[in-house]
Parts: C-alpha cells; sequence; structure tokens
DNA sequence: TGAAATGTTGGGGCG
DNA sequence: ACGCCCCAACATTTC
C-alpha cells in the first residue's frame, strides 16, 4: 500500500450517501485522511436546465450538504469546466485519487475521459465505480454478443443478469474533509412553481409511501387524475436513491403491479443501454427513414401554443402546464402531448425532447429522448407512425371525469365530465378565455399519415 | 402503451 | 310469419 492520502469523492448525478459505491472506493482509499466531497456545477448543463430543474437540483445539493454535516462534512461546490475545476481542488488538497459513480451518457463519457487525463497529468487516479443503473449500460448482450435492440429480451436478459444488493452507508462513517467553495447555485424557486421535494431522505419517503401501495400501480399508472405512479423519476435521475434499493425492497412483492413496476425500471435501464451503444440516438433519429419525412418548422403560433398549454385540446393543455407548474408531466399525459407535437403539428421530436428536457426536474437523455423517438415512430421498439392518439378520446378514457383537466386549466373548472374534454362541441363553444382547437386533430391525422405514405414509397 | 374504417352479427321495429 | 332495414355491438383490417 502506497502513501495515504485525501481522496474526492465527486458527486454528479448520485447525489446520496448510501448505498453508493464510489463513496465507499473513497473512504477506503483515503485511510483517515479525509474525503471531499466535491459537486461542480457545468454551465454545459446548467447553461440549457430551466428554472425548475434549476431549483430541483439546487435543493438536493443542500439537501445533500445537510446529511453531510450530520457526520462533520460540508459539501465542496465549484462552478466550472470540471476538467479545470477537479485537478485545481485535487492539487490543492492533495488528493491522491478522484472517486466517481461512472456516467454513460454523451457528455459525461467525453468530460470524464478528459478529467481522467487532466489528472493523470498530476498522477490522480480517476477512479469510475458503480453507475445510476442496476445493470450498467453496455453489460446485457444478446447470443451474439451484441445489444439488444428490442426490450422485451433485453428485459429478459437483464433480470437474468441480476444486480447486487444496496451496499448500505460505510461500515466506518467517512472522515470527511472540506476546502473552500460553498457557491451553492441559486435555490430560488420561481413564483408559482410547486417542485417535488429533493434529497435523499424526501425519496426514501416517498419510496416508502408507494410501495404502500405498489399493487394498483398497474391499474392506476395510467390515470394522471390519481396518484397512482411511483413519482420516483426526479429522485432517479439526481441519484438520491438508486435503483437497486427499489429493485431489493420489490423482491418480497409478487403481484402484478411490483412486476409491472420492475418493469418499468427495466425500460429506463433500457434506454441507458441503447444510449450507451448508440450516443448519436440522442439528437439522431434511431430509425433514418423518417428523418427524411416533411415536418413543419418550430416556428409556427401552433408550436408556441403547445409549449404554453393552450392548444385548445383539455389534456394536452393540461399536460404542458403541469410540467411547467412542477417539472413534472404524467407519463401517459406525456406520451398524449409528445404524439400531438408530433402527429398533429407535424414537429420533430428533437423540439419536444428540448422542450421537456427544459422544464422537467426528471429529464433523463437516454429516457426523454428514447420516449420521443418511440412516439415519433423512429426509434427501438418504436410505436409505428400510424399509432396517432386521439387527445379527446384519450382524455375521456385516461381522466374520465375530468379532473385532471380540471386541475390544470382552470377555464374549464365549471364543465361537466361530458363536455370537459371537448368544450368546443358546446352549444355556445368553448368557455371565455379558453381557445378553439388551434389545429382539426382528424385533418392533421390524415395529413400525418399522407406525409408518412410519401417517405414510405 | 391507437384509432378509424370496414366488416359481421343479431335483436328488434315494421310493413 | 316473414323479409327488410336499421343500428348497436363487436371483430377485423388498415393506416
Amino acid at each position: 500500500m502506497g502513501r495515504v492520502t485525501p481522496s474526492v469523492l465527486w458527486f454528479r448525478r448520485d447525489l446520496r450517501l448510501r448505498d453508493n459505491p464510489a463513496l465507499l472506493a473513497a473512504v477506503s482509499a483515503a485511510g483517515g485522511d479525509g474525503v471531499v466531497p466535491l459537486f461542480v456545477v457545468d454551465p454545459a448543463l446548467w447553461g440549457p436546465a430551466g428554472p425548475s430543474r434549476r431549483a430541483y437540483l439546487s435543493a438536493s445539493l443542500r439537501a445533500l450538504d445537510e446529511a453531510l454535516q450530520d457526520g462533520g462534512g460540508r459539501l465542496v461546490v465549484r462552478h466550472g469546466d470540471p476538467v479545470e475545476v477537479v485537478p485545481a481542488l485535487t492539487a490543492e488538497v492533495g488528493a491522491g485519487s478522484v472517486h466517481v459513480a461512472a456516467d454513460f451518457g454523451p457528455h459525461g463519457r467525453a468530460r470524464d475521459e478528459r478529467v481522467e487525463k487532466a489528472l493523470a497529468e498530476q498522477e490522480v487516479s480517476f477512479e469510475r465505480l458503480g453507475s445510476p443503473y442496476a445493470v450498467a449500460p453496455g453489460t446485457v448482450l444478446n447470443g451474439s454478443g451484441k445489444p439488444y435492440q428490442v426490450f422485451t429480451p433485453f428485459s429478459r436478459a437483464w433480470r437474468e443478469h441480476g444486480w447486487h444488493e444496496p451496499a448500505g452507508l460505510p461500515a466506518r462513517s467517512a472522515a470527511w474533509r472540506s476546502a473552500p467553495g460553498r457557491d451553492f447555485p441559486d435555490a430560488d424557486v420561481p413564483d408559482g412553481l410547486a417542485l417535488p421535494s429533493a434529497g435523499e431522505e424526501a425519496a426514501r419517503q416517498r419510496w416508502e409511501a408507494f410501495l404502500e401501495r405498489v399493487e394498483d400501480y398497474a391499474e392506476d399508472r395510467d390515470r394522471p387524475d390519481r396518484d397512482g405512479t411511483s413519482r420516483m423519476s426526479p429522485h432517479l435521475k439526481w441519484g438520491e436513491i438508486h435503483p437497486r434499493t427499489l429493485l431489493a425492497d420489490l423482491a418480497d412483492h409478487t403481484g402484478k403491479g411490483a412486476t409491472t413496476y420492475r418493469n418499468e425500471l427495466a425500460w429506463r435501464e433500457f434506454y441507458a443501454d441503447v444510449l450507451w451503444n448508440r450516443p448519436d440516438s440522442a439528437r439522431e433519429y434511431y430509425r433514418p427513414e423518417l428523418a427524411g419525412m416533411a415536418y413543419d418548422p418550430p416556428t409556427t403560433k401552433a408550436f408556441e401554443a403547445w409549449q404554453e398549454g393552450r392548444t385548445g385540446y383539455p389534456v394536452v393543455d393540461a399536460g404542458m402546464r403541469q410540467l411547467r407548474a412542477t417539472g413534472w408531466m404524467h407519463n401517459r399525459v406525456r406520451m398524449i402531448v409528445a404524439s400531438f407535437l408530433v402527429k398533429d403539428l407535424h414537429v420533430e421530436w428533437q423540439h419536444g425532447a428540448r422542450h421537456f428536457l427544459h422544464w422537467l426536474v426528471d429529464g433523463d437523455l437516454a429516457s426523454n429522448n428514447h420516449g420521443w423517438q418511440w412516439t415519433a415512430g423512429s426509434g427501438t421498439d418504436a410505436s409505428p407512425f400510424f399509432r396517432v392518439f386521439n387527445p379527446t378520446t384519450q382524455g375521456r378514457k385516461f381522466d374520465p371525469a375530468g379532473d385532471y383537466v380540471r386541475r390544470w386549466v382552470p377555464e374549464l373548472a365549471d364543465l361537466s365530465a361530458k363536455e370537459v374534454h371537448d368544450p368546443s362541441a358546446r352549444a355556445d363553444g368553448p368557455p371565455e378565455g379558453y381557445p378553439p382547437p388551434v389545429v382539426d386533430h382528424a385533418e392533421e391525422r390524415r395529413e400525418a399519415l399522407d406525409r408518412y405514405e410519401e417517405v414510405r414509397r
């Protein structure tokens, strides 16, 4: 064993202390010399983030700092390009190693390679241990050693591969060591925003509450008018809880709800795996055939109406307003608004994906963008292009009483269940202040199918 | 994790 | 009693 020096634990999207393999490694590398917990606010990621995303991350960092303070530590927060910030810190504190959970996204991969190289020049090692997934992307391969392109066979192989048990907290508490840098990004939550609670403790509480009713998940998950989803997505996105923990807790449950939920976790891992194998699929059509279709530019009034929740289609508007008000949107509604943008407004999925990533507190490149590709019919396992959601029918089916619409579209608060999903059909038209439909769904559906037919020939 | 168009069936009104 | 039509309900096909 060589000399013992402090180590740096560089947090990125793993903002927790429990079941954090990189933390365990950092503690063991540092001996008694101390672990410096670091977060770097990287302008490349901070820049494009919208107010809710920023506020959520900021709150999560503060929660992490508080948890560290319980053990006598403080989170070091610095701003700038990690390729400069991280080596500067290691030099300052004389650290011998930097520990991270591996990042499998295109930006993170490239960044980590540059940081690793810069650290090597000062003879500091860069240690990747663990990942934000139960099974690391790139691990699950088919019989011929290639990555899966279809979800179902992937998920079978993924389950068979299995995962570790959660690791818990370090056996002996870390000797934290600090350094200057307490410049937390602005935590102000803009007026009117109601964000989910952030942090490891909030994640834990939400998960335990969900476990109580996981058996209803298969039934309720498609109902935006109910609190039937887990709402774990922001916590998973920022690593406030690890999917291993969820999977371990679910192992006691054999019902349909738990099986369905495990499957949703598998989708998350599948999309991360796809992105790892095809980093370009975050921006480019996974299936290039659909890239040649005729689309409309995202500069129309209709696109603006979609972003702001003024399309005249109640369930679409409710979803888009929920997104801006809470940084989150129910998954069923995400599919409906996405279908509307791509099929009714003929706008390319990338523009919708960007809008989502700007506002969502759970916005994850792999899940978000591949979800959009699924809707656009251009992804792995994609929904066929001709599968066009009817926003009125979808609204009636999944929000039968209209409670979800009334919650987010106050102009429609007085409408009956019968009228609320099609307010323009009323004798005197939509109520004061609510717009008529921005496009005619039946017409635009035909238009979308025509354009599809064009590119298919 | 679609919806619309089209086809089929069967009950019931009615001459 | 019978044929005819309407149409709801359901199934199949197509995009």
